[in-house]
DNA sequence: TTTTGTTTACGAAAACAATCGTATATTCGA
DNA sequence: TCGAATATACGATTGTTTTCGTAAACAAAA
């Protein structure tokens, strides 16, 4: 039984996945006025791109309702996880701490998330 | 003055850059050689990537002598600084957190490594 | 039931990215 | 000098992504 193979999203197909990881479920309408806050796109381009997604995989409809419902097939943590070590092989020299230095050197982050960072590190440093 | 707004380098044309910023300089020869230890793909698709590139501003060349000299025109830190706020914003929802977060958690890191981002937390927390 | 609005399906254009073939120029030995 | 090897230029093809127009299906209101 052959695993699934990862399907790499675009980028315009990310941005729909956002909002589906955002609301879990929402039609096409949802998603499209979600969109449409900080782009200038027609409704049927998203409703195409939805369409395209389903045959690839990426999200999953009912259909039992019109008005189809959809949702998102590929989980959030998986698709970061995938995006993130190609960004780590192709553009930091397949360091993960370039990344991360990088990453914490040029975005403030608060006392809070400092924390949370620290106590992930205490954990690696156990072994 | 019109600040010369950032171009997104492409897949390919990133792999380009990586080459560049490695050598310093190089010639296309050189540069296609580099690549064709991982990719099969012909010396004119190379050269072709990297005359797009010169247009677009992403590297230069000297070409007062046969065989033109390439560098890159754009940093490394500046590329990486902008496509990395593309994915934390993308998806990871803005938080640079969760990006760190993911990226110690999925990849080992050696003890060097781990002082590393240590130091720079240390260096964060002061304020 | 007709009209009006909303939905899906679908084809095709437009925009962008990647690839390569071929022509032409240049360099360097034989 | 002539030919082989190597360079650049450039058009054209191919593939992928994004976009949208239009038609058909459906639902709800008049």
């Amino acid at each position: 039984m052959a695993a699934t193979r990862y399907i790499k999203p675009t980028e315009s197909e990310l941005e729909i996945l956002q909002v589906l990881w955002a609301k879990g479920l929402a039609s096409v309408r949802e998603v499209h006025e979600e969109l449409s806050q900080t782009k200038d796109v027609g409704y049927t381009t998203t409703l195409k791109l939805m369409q395209i997604m389903n045959e690839k995989g990426l999200v999953k409809r009912d259909e039992s309702v019109k008005s189809h419902i959809y949702q998102a097939a590929v989980s959030r943590e998986k698709t970061q996880k995938h995006l993130l070590g190609k960004m780590i092989d192709g553009l930091f020299g397949g360091s993960p701490t370039q990344l991360i230095l990088q990453a914490l050197g040029n975005h403030k982050a608060s006392e809070q998330e400092l924390q949370e960072i620290q106590d992930l590190l205490n954990n690696l440093k156990k072994h």
